[in-house]
DNA sequence: GTGAATAGTTTCATTATTGAACTATATTAA
DNA sequence: TTAATATAGTTCAATAATGAAACTATTCAC
């Protein structure tokens, strides 16, 4: 490919990388956890998942550091979402984990998302979506060697 | 599709969408605008396109504020990259323009995201790329109408 | 010419983030 | 065994991004 080409490829993509996220993020503060901001919700979906999960499996996953989760971290347990319970092996971690109320909060945020990106997806075929996605996948993997 | 599978292929997708995100993030911070915050380097890189660009145009693109843009653009008027210079037509209207610094500070910028995202988008074929893009510029008509 | 609309700013509060200094705990190696 | 080091997390101070509401200045419409 030519190396102008190549360019006009790489402005194309990155203004619809960006539109597409600045309108993800409005459709999921509109339709999807309109009581938290989108770190938040993203957080509570991998505490979520990872369970147990602690301060630093937090700051890695999203590459920020400690102190940033700390602060995070402590208006959600202000907020009553997150629960921290200190290991009595090694006392120095600590383990997140959701509260009732975060666990029916990311119950209603995660129906909700489906249902929201599902009707989006539903404008693209299987063999589209299965594409795009590995295509993304495949970007991740790239950009964790460099 | 089935409501399983489509889940699973939403949950396969916001946590690639996130992790390129991510990872793009971190990329450009080392390599491509270490001097500017990824947001400053997003609306410079627009400013230059629009010209003449107003606070408005930079707004409605993000889908920010108006006092949101004020204060970021104050921030880089502070730095020497951005003037404002009043429309003597109507005197509402404030027009924004790199200064010789900014347009210095966005070919540098601008030359090695070329470099940086070209080297990525080298490991895909051409075809792979169009197709992404065309996958990427259809999720944003869709997000538009929604 | 007055009232409504528009462009932008100011102010205030909240959230997210970094980096450095710090506390507490665990590990290692002399 | 203890002294040095490493690890997990917090605190603090600063900067940036953001929204909402009140505001100024200007233009437009009737």
């Amino acid at each position: 490919m030519q190396a102008k080409e190549l360019n006009e490829l790489i402005d194309i993509y990155t203004s619809a990388m960006n539109e597409v996220n600045r309108r993800v993020n409005i459709l999921m503060n509109e339709q999807v956890h309109q009581e938290l901001t989108s770190d938040q919700f993203a957080t509570l979906r991998y505490v979520q998942k990872k369970q147990p999960c602690t301060s630093s499996d937090i700051a890695h996953e999203f590459a920020i550091g400690k102190s940033a989760v700390t602060a995070q971290i402590n208006r959600m347990v202000e907020r009553g979402l997150i629960d921290r319970q200190r290991d009595e092996e090694d006392r120095r971690i600590v383990y997140l984990s959701l509260t009732p109320t975060g666990e029916e909060t990311m119950a209603e945020g995660t129906q909700r998302l489906y249902e929201v990106l599902g009707e989006i997806l539903s404008e693209f075929s299987e063999q589209e979506i299965e594409r795009f996605v590995q295509s993304l996948e495949k970007l991740v993997s790239i950009l964790r060697k460099h």
